[in-house]
DNA sequence: TAGATTGTTAATCGATTAACAATC
DNA sequence: TAGATTGTTAATCGATTAACAATC
């Protein structure tokens, strides 16, 4: 893939990418290795499309936010447009992750292999229980208290962080992750966290995905 | 609260409800309950909006889609609103709610406080491994081979099913929970699966939900 | 060439916001 | 009453879809 191919930056000309489209581009990108997976080599956007829930047209609408990719007549090829997509999100690079909180969750999340699969790894972990900390390495993974965040942040060059601690810790934990240079916040806390400008966050509230589902079921087909 | 204060069926007078409004429902209610629980009895939808990044009218237009809650010159009064969110979301009673999958991630799903806040209760557990099976209750909770899934959940009235299963299993597993009668799955296998028409599905990917983060980092800005 | 499929424009559709009369 | 705030309408804004010339 040559830079050619890519526009300038996505945002300087077209203005900003709606953040649907930068989901879909998830979604697509979790398709095309599959479909690769499976020896496809070539896929259009009616099929991938059709694949997802998704219009064709809306499948080259997200796409040509970013730059040219496909090959009128033919489709995308496979690999080299999962290229372009991880390099869209970031992910043609393995990002390291901090995780903090050694619950149940957070011993879940270390374990999770499709991290690693789609450019993550997860190279520290922080509680604020010493016993917890005590107990030593999980999976092989160095477990630290809380207080050593800012070294270890640091040695690692680490700009993405997960929080899986309690509802009432999350703001704290949240405020010292960004002290420490820290970018991105993946929320798995039930609370919505403050940060300030320059600092992104996704949250992730496994009851609130559960509530949705309920409501969808009770009221069959009453949603867009 | 009076039914009268509801509207007949959401959808029947006002057409579908977009989703975007029944998700925002869910973090009204998250935020509500937080703030009753710091004593706050009455709010308006300026303070609610600002609290979540919304605008006031956001706040009333998504709450007239249901009904009419609120007091002019007064706001809302929490308890009341909170009632009413649950009612609409479906989460005014506890639903039973089957597992399947006791890798790393099912685990963490069973010790889970915040299901049982929201109305969720997982009543059954299954995986198609004996020697995880026989290795008997976590938490209290039974477990089943996944070729018990029929009786078990009719058993228990279940409608609602978690699958956290590798991805090449989700399929299998998505079909099986159908085939009893599951009316809703939340999917936290990597892949896209395909339901019957009258069977909701949330997905959630903790990978893609890095991905969205990373973007962001990344492309500082640059999204709507 | 004929058939397929892209990237893009214009039209449509839907969701958000602003404004305000009604209400407490 | 004056001040606050709702529910709702109309205006704005943004996202999706349909259509099609260009391309392979």
């Amino acid at each position: 893939m040559s830079d050619a191919e890519f526009k300038p930056t996505p945002g300087e000309t077209d203005g900003p990418v709606p953040k649907a489209v930068v989901s879909r581009l998830s979604l697509y990108l979790r398709q095309l290795q599959q479909g690769l997976l499976g020896g496809q080599t070539t896929i259009s956007s009616k099929e991938l499309g059709r694949l997802l829930g998704f219009t064709d047209a809306q499948v080259r609408k997200d796409l040509a936010y970013f730059g040219h990719f496909g090959y009128p007549g033919i489709g995308y090829k496979c690999e080299e447009l999962i290229s372009a997509v991880k390099r869209i999100l970031g992910t043609d690079q393995t990002w390291p992750v901090a995780l903090v909180g050694l619950g149940n969750l957070g011993r879940a999340l270390i374990g999770y292999k499709g991290f690693a699969q789609r450019g993550f790894t997860i190279v520290a972990a922080f509680d604020n229980d010493p016993g917890v900390v005590a107990a030593g390495p999980i999976d092989g993974l160095p477990l630290y208290h809380l207080d050593n965040l800012p070294e270890v942040a640091r040695q690692n060059r680490i700009r993405l962080g997960m929080i899986a601690v309690p509802g009432p810790a999350a703001q704290s934990v949240a405020d010292r992750l960004v002290a420490v240079g820290v970018e991105g916040i993946l929320n798995f806390a039930p609370v919505t966290i403050k940060l300030p400008e320059g600092v992104s966050q996704v949250g992730v509230d496994l009851a609130i995905e559960l509530e949705q589902l309920t409501f969808s079921v009770v009221n069959r087909g009453a949603t867009t």
